[in-house]
DNA sequence: GTCGTTGCAAAGCCTTTGCAGGGAA
DNA sequence: TTCCCTGCAAAGGCTTTGCAACGAC
């Protein structure tokens, strides 16, 4: 049985905090601030765990290494800013799947990355 | 100035053997069959050198890590085979970017992975 | 008390780098 | 001969794992 740890528990509020890609630097810094003593391996070893639970997603990105995000969202995308290193979610897909998908090919799905400068860093 | 190197060479004849996106150990497989005693450092510092030539595109797919591919291509994105892993072009482009790009964000480029099963490994 | 969980350190991948010898021009 | 390039090994990031102590139930 799964035992809800301070730890845990401390991750999982930094994610209910801010709502948005967090990589592990940042989940760790925030973390800290609830557990003092969280870490590193710590960190790890819980976002596995609520990533194999259904209640984070891993998203892999091509810049900025491995993030992870609140699962059970609608299908959807990110934009990566380059000049604040944020990653912003974009609602909805202007994706056409069925006429991409090559004849003879199946398709299981698809991710996809927009890459550009935010709304703040452009003022 | 840059000298032709026989390790060099044989990479670039790799790319020229095998169109198609190739990761580290099979360009490293395939480059000691031309010249046997071909480094792993030579090999990543030549593919540094052949993306910095503008010779070369990397790659940094969510699943396969980093791949390689020709440079000077169409706009193109991926299909990921998930039984065999390999990398296949997608001609073209199905993302509309600007009606995806949100409002007082400046959009740069973008990336799209599908992900499938490929022809050859669904027969 | 049990046994899942944590902190710490070591180890594992992948990639980069320092260095001395080797090779292209 | 020059000095760029290579092979080898060590070192750097990021992530995982082994282990003994700890703590949730």
């Amino acid at each position: 049985m799964k035992r809800n740890t301070t730890q845990r528990t401390a991750i999982q509020e930094v994610f209910r905090q801010k709502d948005r890609p967090l990589g592990i630097d940042e989940i760790l810094q925030r973390g800290r601030r609830i557990v003092e003593s969280l870490n590193q391996a710590t960190v790890y070893r819980n976002l596995k765990l609520l990533v194999e639970r259904g209640w984070l997603r891993k998203i892999n990105t091509p810049e900025l290494g491995t993030l992870y995000e609140r699962a059970g969202k609608a299908h959807h995308h990110h934009f990566q800013c380059r000049s604040c290193d944020q990653l912003f979610e974009l609602p909805g897909c202007a994706l056409n799947e069925k006429k991409f998908t090559p004849p003879g090919f199946v398709a299981e799905g698809h991710e996809v990355f927009m890459f550009g400068v935010c709304s703040s860093c452009r003022e």
